[in-house]
DNA sequence: AACCCCTATGAAAACGTTTACGTTTCGCGC
DNA sequence: GCGCGAAACGTAAACGTTTTCATAGGGGTT
């Protein structure tokens, strides 16, 4: 149509240059006027890029996701990549399913499954291409691994809790097998022995959720000396907590203080409100992803980049005796 | 390696026939030892088919999209789809950027977007692409539709409402340019009108925010007669008007009944328990997703199908006066 | 035994790009 | 005016499948 030859309109449409800008001009207006759109799978079938990475993500639910995908999908476009998610999967086949059906269609995968251990990984990832685990905790050193500092917020909470006259703090941890709770968990521990608090450690365990941290109140109601301080490893055993002592009649913060972990919306509506950490998600997608393009562009020599952790952020409210206001707001919240 | 043709290999791994088994079984052996995986963009260059399903959302943050996707996602998967998603876009120029951009990558589109009205639609439509619109309301029958029961959901807790014997009912409604609020609206007075009510109608205006609900609910305490229920929107309205009652030291639901929209998960947490209309946001992506891959099998004939509702739950809990239980539970609810 | 049909298989075209390589054209210096 | 080099452009191969068409072989029917 515009009496040039197709390897013409390839360089004007890519600029790769050789051509006139004046033809250039012409074939950029008839390709526009025909809506004329590059055939993406014979693109990819000879320049073997598919501009599109692939996100292997659990069968989560809530703001956790949205907030990843979220992070994941504006560091995507800011590249001009496309994202082809697959969400759900209720066991390691259908991950490993899903992980093979990606094949060859992503430069690239970000991997976050709580299936995904070493063995897993070993088996199931296609070799020939770049990877970023989100989250997951592997030994092996063939792909970069972004986690969240989940150690780090935990110590900021404890600290603050010290900081604030707490000398007997609880933690609540979570189910075992799970890699957050074992790094919070070990946040407590170091940030009491930082403080000479290392003999203090007093542990009881959870299930995360609002009935277990409920019942973990109700133990720790049965201590003597009676601790000063609640810190659990996420926000529904907090408030669980919450609940055991409102019905015991223990002031808080005034008797025990009480920290969550997580910032779930409604963390602040709770009474009172309660003091938690709160994780960047969205950042987390984002490093995961700009650190995956690094490797794409970066090619054969795939230097595998130090591991990253997403910052954790104190939310202090009025749950630990901290500065925030001990009533409920009524207005909106600037950080909601 | 299989001693056979290209062809034959084609024939044998996507079971057309025209093999013996004895082949086929030798063939697929050969591909599965060497890892063989057909290459995807060649296929879909002579193909004209990518497995692939288009999702444009908007930025939207929090449980209702990771449902929508989970629910996508899941039907997908049962159909051998793959899920191309492009979530945030501030402005409908971004939007119709990854319109463009999923051009020719995807065999169908998935389109949910605030900017997406007629106009939008009519201009950055890929025309030969099959595509359903979800929740969004344009007179064209050019695409299929899949819609929220707002009405349906609107007039379920209206009629609920005047069942247990309210009469002066008022409605807090949201941003006017929101498709959703005026359905809602309309269940309102649909429902009014259906018992002889319909001068009863007593709309004020709010913005979504839970603050615009903690003003509503202060002008409606200066009504005279004062009406004994109110419905917002959305529950974050409906949380400030608890605020504002709390406040005021009226009760709840003995003075006045307080019912709102979306269940979302502080809902349950609030004091009294808020009582609200679910939207099964997961069956919404199915559907959407289901009646896409329809339209990709049915081929050209393309007969638009019949827009479909996603259904919606009456969820009663004490803000209404229904027959919840008043007191905060601390036990975790199996309606999670 | 000749014929025919049917099935299994191979050869080759086609899909729509990119890119290496040739060819033309143009400008410029002698 | 001639030659030469560089820039602009065209030709054709290549990417890895699917699919059409051709071919060979085998078994059944006459």
């Amino acid at each position: 149509m515009a009496n040039v030859s197709v390897a013409s309109v390839s360089r004007a449409l890519n600029g790769h240059g050789g051509v006139t800008a004046e033809t250039q001009q012409r074939i950029r207006e008839v390709a526009a006027r025909l809506r004329y759109v590059p055939h993406s799978a014979a693109r990819s079938l000879i320049t073997r890029r598919t501009h599109t990475i692939g996100a292997l993500l659990p069968d989560l639910h809530g703001a956790f996701f949205s907030e990843l995908i979220r992070g994941i999908d504006l560091a995507a476009r800011a590249r001009g990549l496309h994202l082809l998610v697959s969400s759900s999967h209720g066991d390691a086949e259908e991950a490993a399913t899903a992980l093979r059906a990606m094949q060859g269609r992503v430069d690239g995968l970000l991997v976050m499954s709580p299936h995904a251990d070493e063995s897993f990984i070993e088996e199931n990832m296609p070799t020939p291409t770049p990877a970023v685990l989100i989250n997951i905790h592997v030994p092996g050193h063939r792909h970069a691994v972004v986690d969240i500092d989940d150690r780090g917020g935990a110590r900021a909470m404890v600290q603050h809790l010290v900081d604030h006259g707490r000398r007997r703090i609880v933690f609540i941890a979570g189910p075992e097998a799970n890699n957050d709770v074992r790094e919070r968990e070990n946040g407590y521990r170091e940030a009491l022995e930082a403080n000479g608090l290392g003999a203090n450690q007093l542990i009881i365990n959870g299930d995360f959720s609002e009935e277990s941290g409920f019942r973990a109140a109700q133990a720790v109601l049965g201590m003597n000396p009676r601790p000063d301080a609640i810190f659990a490893a996420n926000d529904m055993m907090a408030i669980g907590c919450l609940s055991a002592l409102a019905e015991a009649g223990v002031n808080v913060p005034g008797d025990i203080a009480v920290g969550g972990f997580d910032d779930i919306p409604m963390a602040r509506y709770v009474s009172p409100p309660l003091s938690t950490v709160r994780v960047r998600i969205a950042e987390l997608g984002e490093t995961a992803m700009e650190r995956l393009a690094q490797m794409i562009e970066s090619g054969e020599d795939m230097v595998v980049p130090p591991r990253h952790m997403a910052s954790t952020e104190l939310v202090v409210r009025a749950s630990c005796g901290g500065t925030a206001p001990s009533r409920r707001r009524h207005a909106p919240n600037s950080d909601a």
